[in-house]
DNA sequence: AAGAAATAGTTGAGGACGCAATTATATACA
DNA sequence: TGTATATAATTGCGTCCTCAACTATTTCTT
């Protein structure tokens, strides 16, 4: 096989990329805790606040938050104990839960979301310079596209 | 609080990263299941490779693959019982315990390292511009610098 | 319309990791 | 020098997640 290797310039990026990414998520997880939220349960609030009637299907949900199915059933199992979201039956599709955020959830999404964005304000977008934030968007969104044409 | 809400952009470059960031390390982790190694186990390798006498202390070790001191001695059960590495005492400091890498370690990492590199090229390398790789060198740069000094 | 295949969700088992407590060694200070 | 503190590593326990197996419903095929 014919390998490329990574320039100097290339293996930079890659491994500044590999070791800060969980860096960040880290810091910005530990800046929830004081409204008793992970990153998981802030994203999956997040996703219910802004779908229609705040609810969403258990399995799209799955795959928003990048979870198994099984690991959203155990995720919202914490999320359900907190009173943040309910869990209904599809009248549509007897297969189908529905996942959907309480007027406590939303409340709690509201007080979280301030502190939750000055984080993520001050752990990087506030550090990068315009050009660097539009490099970002256009770079991952490569990545993705990449990713889902598998 | 005065919160200072995040512009499109800014939320386009964050949403993109949160979401995609993971995937990638995900796809590359796939590309190695046929060596028998997962991302950690792939990282410690090479650290330890570049390690001069291709071994380090655990602790330097956890903090450089981002692992508590126990998630390290867990890691190094599964390493070491592929024989990949070794554990030694050092002489000089009765505290100290030494991870080394075994020349059928090296010759693990010498194998898969082609493929890992193509894997990290056809997920996120050649899919960037040269700019998007100094940005991105430059942006996880600032955001680690900042991280650090914390 | 009936059986096969696909889809949605849950459960049990197991893996990886963090936290707190523990042990062992080294360093600081008095 | 002797005690207090700091540092290194491991272990028990709990948490979160995945995989594989299973159940329940729906859709496809003929």
């Amino acid at each position: 096989m014919a390998t490329r290797w990574l320039t100097t310039q290339e293996m930079a990026a890659w491994r500044a990329f590999v070791l800060t990414a969980g860096d960040v998520i880290r810091a910005i997880e530990r800046d929830l805790q004081p409204f008793d939220l992970d990153f998981g349960d802030y994203q999956l609030l997040v996703m219910l606040s802004e779908a229609p009637d705040q609810r969403v299907r258990m399995c799209d949900l799955a795959d928003s938050l990048r979870l198994t199915r099984s690991g959203l059933t155990r995720r919202m199992d914490g999320v359900l104990k907190k009173k943040l979201v309910t869990r209904t039956q599809s009248t549509k599709d007897g297969r189908v839960a529905l996942a959907q955020i309480t007027p406590k959830g939303m409340e709690v999404l509201k007080n979280a979301a301030p502190h939750h964005l000055n984080s993520v304000r001050a752990h990087m977008i506030d550090l990068l310079s315009p050009s660097e934030i539009k490099s970002f968007t256009s770079a991952f969104t490569k990545i993705a596209d990449k990713l889902s044409e598998e």
